[in-house]
DNA sequence: TGGATCAGTGGACAATCTGCCCAGTGAGTC
DNA sequence: GACTCACTGGGCAGATTGTCCACTGATCCA
């Protein structure tokens, strides 16, 4: 039994699991501007049933479109004003686990992606000063693995992490699918 | 009962506006585990009255520690799969703020910054595949005043984004403070 | 020292929302 | 044509919300 119907038979199977419609994006743009939103509050201003608004968010979060609705916190508030990324070379005999283990450990390390490139590592870090900015890449050159690091910081940031234009996007062009026409 | 005993005796004024203390900790990352927790099982959770934790809550929306509580979507589960990090150099007679918002413009680019070093702006941007990583990055060449760019893909995110390590530091040590002992 | 201020408690209220159930309709599938 | 599925509109009991209140302790200040 499949059970993504009428959508299932305009999408193409291997998008079906990644395919959002309109009401989709407008349901998540909605609570995405009023994020206290009940289901209730939803249906009515989508012009929807309630029992519609409930199906299609379990189906959102069952799918991983939605992965939650955690509190957004802003390290900013909390005196964390300095933004930085600090790409790391790493001693490639140890491989890139236990060094990211490490990195996790650092509270101040918000995130870490190994990327392709000259370098291994490249992750986001926070810091209340810039001199506290040093205490933070002194503990990160302190994992073991950690050959040399080089870091840049963020002065402003002129489009925050956002990703609504990309959900608006979605179900107008497909999200532009797969290369139809190179 | 003395809870929250000498909280504002012992902060200095001029970081009481970034400081939580523990229950405030603790609250986030009751609302991070279980983000669609209302204020009352909160309340019977942390084992303080319904009314603190509603103050608390109203406290940290209004300090903007708390920013809201955005649906989390995920792209990868939108099919943009691939995560890349692009720097830009752009010329700079144009200034910044044309090329942010030409950026802006693109639903892909999740994310830009103004940066020190080398670049001017540092972008995360999404794609469906490697080759729909090139249409993106074409449009982002196409913005007005973007000289040239340099794309780094990330492989893997061993550590997501986070805040919560930091929350949880916070009030053990003050957020590591303004530095006492040079 | 006394008064003011503030955070927290515990209780109460009406209004609202939630989770869950149901039967019926229309559209698309096999 | 039979079937499946999303959606609708309705109903229900139970829980939650927003908002009051009076009271307690602790801190701050003149």
């Amino acid at each position: 039994m499949d059970n993504l119907p009428s959508e299932s038979a305009k999408t193409p199977e291997f998008l079906y699991t990644m395919t959002i419609d309109d009401l989709d994006a407008r349901l998540i743009g909605l609570l995405a501007a009023e994020p206290r939103l009940g289901v209730l509050e939803c249906s009515r201003r989508l012009g929807v049933a309630r029992g519609t608004v409930q199906a299609r968010l379990d189906r959102l979060l069952a799918r991983g479109v939605i992965t939650g609705f955690g509190p957004d916190v802003s390290p900013a508030a909390l005196g964390y004003t300095v933004t930085a990324f600090v790409t790391l070379e790493i001693r490639q005999e140890a491989g890139h686990d236990p060094v990211s283990h490490g990195l996790a450990r650092i509270p101040e390390v918000l995130e870490v992606h190994t990327i392709t490139g000259g370098s291994d590592l490249l992750c986001r870090v926070v810091a209340r000063t810039n001199a506290d900015l040093q205490r933070v890449i002194d503990q990160i050159v302190d994992v073991r693995g950690v050959r040399r690091t080089s870091s840049v910081i963020a002065l402003d940031t002129p489009v925050p992490y956002r990703v609504l234009p990309l959900v608006e996007d979605v179900p107008r062009h497909g999200g532009h699918q797969y290369v139809r026409s190179p």
